[in-house]
DNA sequence: GCCCAGGTGAAGC
DNA sequence: GCTTCACATGGG
């Protein structure tokens, strides 16, 4: 619920009306790179806006620069209409998952830019979550462009448009450190902007038709097809699986079996259904939050 | 030095 | 079809 809002005047300010949301948990569970947190105040780009969120209990506070008077692009990214007792109530009522949602109550999944959101995931392959933060930050200063920010914060940067990455050189990619990625992000970035990929045409479609556009890009495969169809469509029934996720599938569900990836996938769509996107981020979360403590 | 990280694509059976 | 391997870079 948002407060009411005056339309007609800018407001650099206003407070988002929230229950059970855990802002922290949301922004660190790795899917989204760009937020940085000092004094309890995370600060951020979201549609073109710098963003400043602070929390408590009952909302979440924002100021904007340049200020608005319409925070619909805020709320509609940090998806705090979404009611998590109902989807919570759906997940399968087994010992990992009461575990995993005991880990993360409040934990959100956002809505973003799909642009942002496909090519940060080209950058995640076999990366540390801190690791695809330094990539994409060097990223944002080399191609993005500087934004009008709040006079206390160093420079932000938007999020280079797939116009921008298309012009640039391999080279000049590989010098952001993203490595074996550069050619894949370049060539994605290439097909985006020629319009031969049509990344508005996936919210008209349903998953499996997005999907199947998605991975015809370069260096988007399966998983992070998945990503973007969850963390930027909406798609709720999208499960990626990562290392993490692929261990606690094998640990916490197939203990001393061998079961092939695909088999899990299936197992997964199955098992979680109908929000299995959510139970999948509530799993991950859960594995890197616990790791090295988890009893086997 | 080693192993691992929100994987993918190509080459080999 | 399935398995194996190279691919850059940095953290632990």
């Amino acid at each position: 619920m948002t407060k009411p809002q005056v339309a007609s005047s800018a407001q650099d300010s206003t407070s988002l009306l929230v229950s059970n949301y855990d802002l922290d948990a949301t922004l660190t569970s790795g899917q989204a790179f760009r937020w940085t947190k000092s004094n309890d105040c995370w600060l951020g780009v979201v549609s073109g806006h710098a963003v400043r969120l602070t929390h408590t209990p009952d909302a979440i506070h924002a100021q904007s620069f340049p200020p608005v008077s319409d925070w619909h692009w805020l709320s509609d990214y940090l998806q705090i209409e979404v009611n998590l007792g109902n989807i919570i109530s759906t997940f399968p009522k087994d010992e990992p998952m009461k575990r995993a949602v005991a880990h993360c109550q409040g934990l959100h999944v956002l809505k973003q830019d799909p642009w942002e959101c496909l090519a940060s995931f080209i950058l995640s392959s076999t990366k540390q979550i801190v690791q695809i933060q330094q990539i994409i930050r060097s990223l944002c200063r080399c191609f993005g462009d500087p934004l009008q920010s709040f006079p206390d914060v160093p420079t932000q940067y938007t999020f280079p448009s797939a116009e921008a990455l298309a012009k640039a050189s391999e080279a000049e990619l590989r010098a952001c450190k993203m490595g074996f990625r550069a050619p894949y992000l370049l060539r994605t970035a290439q097909a985006v902007d020629s319009g031969a990929v049509d990344l508005e045409r996936c919210r008209s479609v349903e998953v499996e038709e997005a999907r199947e556009m998605l991975m015809t890009l370069p260096g988007v495969g399966r998983k992070i097809a998945d990503c973007v169809l969850l963390f930027a469509y909406g798609f709720q029934e999208a499960f990626p699986i990562d290392v993490w996720v692929l261990r606690a599938l094998r640990e916490l569900y197939f203990p001393n079996r061998v079961v092939t990836l695909k088999r899990l996938q299936e197992f997964a769509s199955n098992h979680f259904a109908p929000n299995s996107g959510y139970a999948q981020q509530y799993l991950f979360h859960f594995m890197r939050m616990t790791a090295g403590r988890r009893a086997k």
